[in-house]
RNA sequence: GCAGGGGUGGCGGAGCCAGGUCAAACGCGCAAGGCUUAGGACCUUGUUCCUUAGGGAUGCGAGAGUUCGAAUCUCUCCCCCUGCACCA
């Protein structure tokens, strides 16, 4: 067992010492590979790492294919996270700094964390410490964060680039809100990280017949206002009346208040229910006037405390208004008029096909009353007017869920359209006519609670700037470019497609946070995925910017203009920047250099923003040379198969993993453990499984190093070197994949197997071993690179293997035939294993044992035969030309065997002679193996009764007993 | 709801795009044997069912189709996972 520390220790500063990965320019190919830069926020653990380890291991890969390759890596600040991070750590948060002890954060540095930036301070520390530790080859001289100076200027000019081009607009948002504090809440800013989910209503506008005020109902189903009979308000709650927009409105006290954020609201009076009641109002469409009553389930806190009735449809109105009636309430008559017909799209669906067994699971009713879709529904449910409220809602959700399916328009506008055709349409057409208005509500289950303890609620920010991403000459762009694009795997191109097709404008600025303040409203600062869109060409030269000590003030637009898009001289730019123009010109060199070939790294949660928002912004900011030419997405790690969670506690930081387990396996299992595109999964049974072929390479390595080389090479030794230059072949191809489990169960796996079976054929050559191990070695650096140091060190070499070359297959040594041959006498080994199993129990040989084995191979002419027949030629014709090589009685019965040529697809390539000089040195093997005399002859020398049996990938065998 | 991805043996996971070499790579687990003072490690063999000479049957979510031939192609159905925005 070696100690892996110190081959770590010891490699890892040879690199250092020999500035391997702190590249620059040369007259090599240049690529630039990254990962997603990390949030400041924790360590790296064993989820993260995957995603640095891959290109780390892709970028060792490309170097010793000939490229000069740049790996760097900065860190993200922006936005609320640290700030929320230091307020808690201000309010003693128990949780977190539990979380932060496993991280082996000491009580002094937590005390510092109040402050954001020493947050930012320490974790930066800490994952460059670890991805050091692991062996990521990151030059760290061009490392920054995105909230500093340096590289806020080049924001800024982005921003004023995209202002220029017409993609920044003003316009409205809603967003969660906290009334208490005036600011928006994120899933971060609520208790227990619940997502404040915004959902659209319309809000509909009902003239109170006998004055200028107006009832407004909301309602997810404007397309019912057809059927509306009364209007509902609740005589328990408080009403009042409120302006907006220069009209006055009744609503509930509750609903003023938040109204007041949506729509500027304001309470100008106080109105009872009671003379609510008294009121009638005027259906905007229909004009018809109608009655308000008493609705037992309006709720002040749920739209506006009004709600607008249509028994037709509405579960909940049908069953209030039967309520009413039974209690002898005075009710005018009201026609229920039936507004959809369900329409089914074939006879086995039917009314109720979309009700979800976790609904409800009681036995469903006859249907009597067709004409009345919200009673029938009850019918179908087995419910009457005095149901339980949750009940009738299961019915609500029934109807809403199978009428927005299958419904078709009876009336109105939108007759014989679809529901939902006409749900948007309406939608529309009132809003445009102003007979109703948007409002918007938090749609979760559990009320959304503010971390100051007050509920949430919904609130439209206005002129605020979005990023125009619905513009289409600019999406048709960002197609073009995607279809240019490496994406690996591929399987995601399509989910680009929707997705760029779907984006569309996105709020970019915020009032908290921390990051780049938006040049044109300096109160704001943008967004934190915003600003990170094109951050990646920062780092082909922020390092000179920093070696030359350039100040922030001094990257004006003029700098980044004639850097990035080669416009204006150096001269003036100098003049104007009071940068040298060496310094400007390194820079634009070193961008055009690196930034013209880049593969992006990350895991699959960056698909739906960062990655469509990093398209998008290099399409409308840069030349097209420097666009995205390859994505690379990995998936994530699990621990033991469970998902890596806080909750869980099964988060291990990367540092102590690799103490725990060495940074070569650890690499190993996160990027070769697990195809690409597929989750993987750490174990110890998985590390288990490395740790004993890591030691047997080792043995094999040391051993090869002592052994004599002989002149002699037998057909195990061409074997071998067969098996190692299509082994190289495959994984060569892997890697250009980025197939790195493929690559790797070739390059590991299979090669302890074949070193294996080398010796246990027999092979002995020394010569062949040092061949073979040294270009295994070489290809396993990209991945394990510390042991592949030691390893190439200890077969005799005294240069990093990080420097060498990747293995070029020698296609000359590649003998598909001897291997088939190793494969026959594999095959037939296992045939004799069968064929002893079954002829031992018979019972002329119960109890003797076995004495010699005769394996007797199949006449040449029987190949050829048989591969003429693969190629397709007709039997006569073969038998022709088989004339004066065999019997042409024997061809034709061999032949035969054939008639229906399915067996005949694959060409035999091992020809009799081979085959005979492969089972004549694997004669010791198969002797010790099956422990008798073995004996080895050709068909047209043999006399057993048995040799016609023989074929040519399947010698016959004769057990001879004692 | 909309969109995307996926269903292979006790498990993980190849193969399916370019149908035959597929009872199905590789790995894990499990069983028997070997080695060992014992355990671990390691090695061998086996791991759907049937079968007294290397054979046969069933089989890749369910069903149907195309084909001499389908895990692989077509259609229908069922089930699972992920994302849905102003959050990093």
């Amino acid at each position: 067992m070696m100690d892996f520390k110190s081959v770590q220790e010891k490699w890892q500063k040879a690199w250092s010492d020999a500035k391997l990965f702190e590249v620059e320019p040369n007259d090599r190919k240049g690529m630039m590979v990254f990962a997603a830069f990390p949030y400041v926020n924790s360590p790296p653990h064993m989820g993260h790492l995957r995603t640095f380890c891959t290109p780390d291991v892709y970028a060792r890969y490309l170097r010793m294919r000939g490229m000069n390759v740049l790996f760097p890596l900065g860190f993200h600040a922006t936005g609320t996270p640290v700030i929320g991070y230091a307020k808690r750590i201000a309010n003693n948060d128990p949780d977190l700094i539990e979380s932060l002890h496993t991280f082996h954060v000491s009580d002094e540095d937590i005390k510092k964390m109040t402050d954001p930036h020493y947050i930012a301070e320490y974790f930066i520390r800490q994952q460059e410490l670890e991805l050091r530790k692991v062996g990521n080859g990151i030059d760290w001289r061009r490392k920054f964060i995105s909230i500093e100076p340096l590289y806020s200027k080049m924001v800024e000019w982005q921003f004023m680039k995209l202002k220029e081009k017409g993609y920044l607009v003003k316009g409205t948002h809603p967003v969660g809100w906290c009334p208490n504090e005036n600011n928006a809440v994120g899933q971060h800013d609520t208790m227990h990280d619940v997502w404040p989910d915004i959902e659209e209503i319309t809000a509909i506008k009902f003239k109170d017949r006998d004055s200028d005020a107006y009832f407004i109902c909301a309602t997810y189903r404007p397309e019912t206002i057809y059927g509306v009979t009364n209007l509902f308000v609740n005589d328990g709650i408080e009403y009042v009346v409120a302006e907006m927009g220069g009209a006055q409105y009744y609503v509930s006290k509750d609903a003023a208040f938040r109204l007041s954020y949506l729509a500027d609201a304001k309470v100008t009076g106080k109105i009872t229910a009671a003379e609510l009641l008294k009121k009638t109002a005027i259906n905007p469409l229909t004009k018809e006037e109608l009655p308000i009553l008493p609705g037992y389930f309006v709720k002040a806190d749920k739209g506006t405390g009004v709600v607008m009735s249509v028994p037709s449809h509405a579960p909940f109105d049908y069953v209030a208004l039967e309520r009413l009636k039974a209690s002898g309430y005075n009710i005018p008559k009201m026609e229920y008029k039936k507004l959809i017909e369900l329409k089914f799209p074939d006879a086995k669906k039917g009314m109720g096909s979309m009700l979800k067994p976790d609904e409800f699971s009681g036995q469903t009713g006859e249907i009597v009353h067709r004409e009345v879709p919200a009673l029938a529904y009850l019918e179908f449910l087995k419910m009457n007017p005095n149901s339980d409220d949750k009940s009738v809602e299961v019915a609500t959700k029934l109807i809403y869920r199978e009428e927005a399916r299958y419904g078709v328009m009876l009336v109105g506008a939108y007759q014989g359209k679809s529901e939902a055709e006409a749900r948007d349409g309406l939608k529309a057409d009132m809003v445009k006519s102003g007979d109703a208005m948007l409002m918007y509500e938090l749609a979760n289950t559990e009320p959304v609670i503010c971390r100051c303890g007050t509920k949430a609620i919904v609130a439209i920010v206005k002129d605020q700037w979005f990023i125009n991403y619905g513009d289409k000459q600019w999406k048709k762009q960002v197609y073009s470019m995607l279809s240019k694009m490496k994406l690996y795997p591929e399987k995601y191109r399509h989910t680009f497609e929707m997705l760029i097709d779907w984006i569309d404008l996105r709020a970019m600025e915020r009032a908290q946070g921390l990051g780049t303040r938006f040049p044109f409203n300096p109160e704001h600062i943008i967004e934190s995925l915003s600003d990170s869109t094109i951050y990646m060409l920062f780092y082909t030269f922020d390092h000179i910017l920093r070696a030359n000590n350039v100040q922030p003030e001094q990257l004006k637009p003029c700098f980044f203009d004639y850097v990035v898009d080669s416009k204006g001289d150096v001269a003036s730019v100098s003049k104007e920047t009071g940068i040298e123009e060496r310094v400007i010109t390194k820079c634009r060199e070193s961008l055009d250099y690196w930034y013209q070939s880049t593969s992006s790294h990350s895991a699959p949660d960056l698909i739906p923003n960062h990655y469509v928002m990093y398209m998008f912004n290099h399409v409308a900011v840069l030349p097209e040379r420097f666009w995205p030419k390859q994505l690379v997405i990995n998936g994530f790690v699990s621990m033991e198969g469970e998902k890596m969670s806080k909750s869980l506690g099964n988060i291990l930081p990367a540092g102590d993993a690799v103490d725990k387990y060495g940074a070569d396996q650890i690499r190993f299992i996160e990027v070769a453990g697990a195809e690409l595109d597929s989750d993987g999964e750490f174990s110890t049974n998985a590390l288990s499984g490395v740790n004993s072929r890591i030691d047997y390479l080792l043995s094999q390595v040391i051993d090869a190093n002592r052994a004599e080389g002989g002149n002699e090479l037998r057909s195990v030794d061409f074997w071998m070197y067969s098996r190692l230059n299509s082994k190289i072949k495959r994984a060569t191809a892997a890697m250009d994949g980025l197939m790195f489990k493929g690559a790797y169960d070739e390059v590991f796996y299979s090669s302890v197997a074949e070193l294996k079976r080398y010796r246990e054929i027999g092979g002995k050559n020394g010569l062949v071993v040092t061949d073979y191990l040294s270009a295994v070695v070489r290809m396993l650096s990209p991945v394990m690179p510390h042991l592949s140091e030691e390893f190439w060190h200890l077969l005799g070499n005294s240069t990093l293997v990080a420097t060498e070359q990747w293995p070029v297959a020698d296609e000359g040594m590649v003998n598909p035939g001897l291997e088939e041959c190793f494969d026959i006498v594999d095959s037939t080994a296992e045939d004799m294993n069968r064929t002893l199993e079954l002829t031992g129990k018979m019972e002329v040989n119960k109890g003797r044992k076995v004495k010699s084995i005769k394996v007797i191979l199949a006449e040449q002419w029987k190949a050829d035969a048989f591969n003429m027949l693969v190629e397709g030629k007709e039997i006569g014709d073969i038998i022709a030309s088989m004339q004066g090589k065999a019997d042409k009685e024997r061809v034709a019965k061999y032949l035969q065997g054939f008639r229906n040529r399915k067996e005949a697809t694959q060409r035999v390539l091992a020809s009799q002679q081979s085959l005979f000089n492969v089972f004549s040195e694997s004669r010791d093997y198969l002797k010790r193996r099956f422990g008798c005399e073995l004996e080895i002859e050709n068909e047209q020398d043999s006399q057993s009764a048995r040799s016609g049996r023989a074929q040519p990938s399947r010698p016959s065998i004769e057990v001879a007993w004692s």
